[in-house]
DNA sequence: GGCAGATCGTCTGTCTAGCAGACGATATTA
DNA sequence: TAATATCGTCTGCTAGACAGACGATCTGCC
């Protein structure tokens, strides 16, 4: 009753950023704490999802697809080559482009990622019910994909990670 | 049909990580975008509103309750005082605290990055349905402040902000 | 009261991540 | 072939974050 729809959010002071950082800090925090085997923890996860499954078909495209700059993107790999997750590969039909494709052992470890962080989750969604967090899953995803029709980095982010 | 509320999420490679970052990203670029009157961008419209809304009683206890190191709020709080946002009083019950108020030009400032920033999370979520955008806020809220019994940061920032 | 330890805010030094720019290699266009 | 653009890498610089030390002050104990 405190938060009809009619209701303008007068003094409510922006608790969506807010509840939006928090939640990210932790999710962040734990995924952290579950990245073990991989270098810079959180990005490392994304990084190597957006490799196995983003189908990007440069360095480049990998890089402008999770924000980050070229020259980061360059000892970021340098760090997973290391540690034999993910293997650079020259792209035949443009040699100047080297295509990134995931070892075996790269798609073993986000398997063991993808579990613990779907666990995680559920340990941090703990405060709703399941039918709740299901929802929240499904609104979060529409609103990070259909952002406006206007400047959208972020849109080209989940539709990058998205299978299809 | 991909994304039945019934799925198990098989493949689904923790879409929910995803879309709070990209939201979180595109809100921190929007909510930059409109601060040109605050320091620090994002964070010094959290850092303000803590300050105004959140009634901590040290300038530690508003590092500890935004996350911040207490020798960097040292000089983001220089940087506030400088532009005349806010102030340091000696707390009279403990002399070595500071306790941190806004000005009335900090008031001011605040009143008006609130409304960009409500502008910009309606044109952020855009692609929702008014009642879905009411529905997300209370989720998002219902978790960031109820995340578990453990270990917790993010509920006392968010309690903090509250006006209660 | 006097003393030891803890806490507050500040300052200093150090370390790291990120970015601009240049570079060779390669592709594209004229 | 020549001119220009793009890809990935490397170099140097800069800003930000953190550990540690410091004076001032509070608290608890003798």
């Amino acid at each position: 009753m405190s938060t009809t729809p009619t209701e303008t959010r007068a003094g409510r002071h922006s608790l969506f950023g807010w509840s939006l950082a928090a939640l990210l800090r932790e999710w962040s925090a734990r995924v952290d704490a579950a990245a073990d085997d991989l270098p810079q923890g959180t990005r490392g996860y994304q990084l190597l999802t957006a490799v196995v499954h983003g189908n990007l078909p440069s360095q480049a495209a990998l890089a402008a697809s999770l924000g980050i700059d070229r020259t980061v993107m360059t000892y970021l790999l340098d760090a997973f080559e290391d540690c034999g997750l993910v293997e650079r590969q020259r792209d035949p039909a443009d040699r100047r482009a080297r295509r990134i494709v995931a070892t075996d052992r790269g798609q073993e470890v986000l398997a063991a990622m993808d579990a613990r962080v779907t666990a995680a989750e559920e340990e941090l969604l703990a405060g709703l019910e399941p039918a709740q967090r299901v929802l929240l899953r499904e609104l979060l995803e529409r609103a990070a994909t259909g952002t406006g029709p206007d400047d959208d980095p972020c849109r080209t982010v989940v539709q990058a990670i998205k299978p299809a």
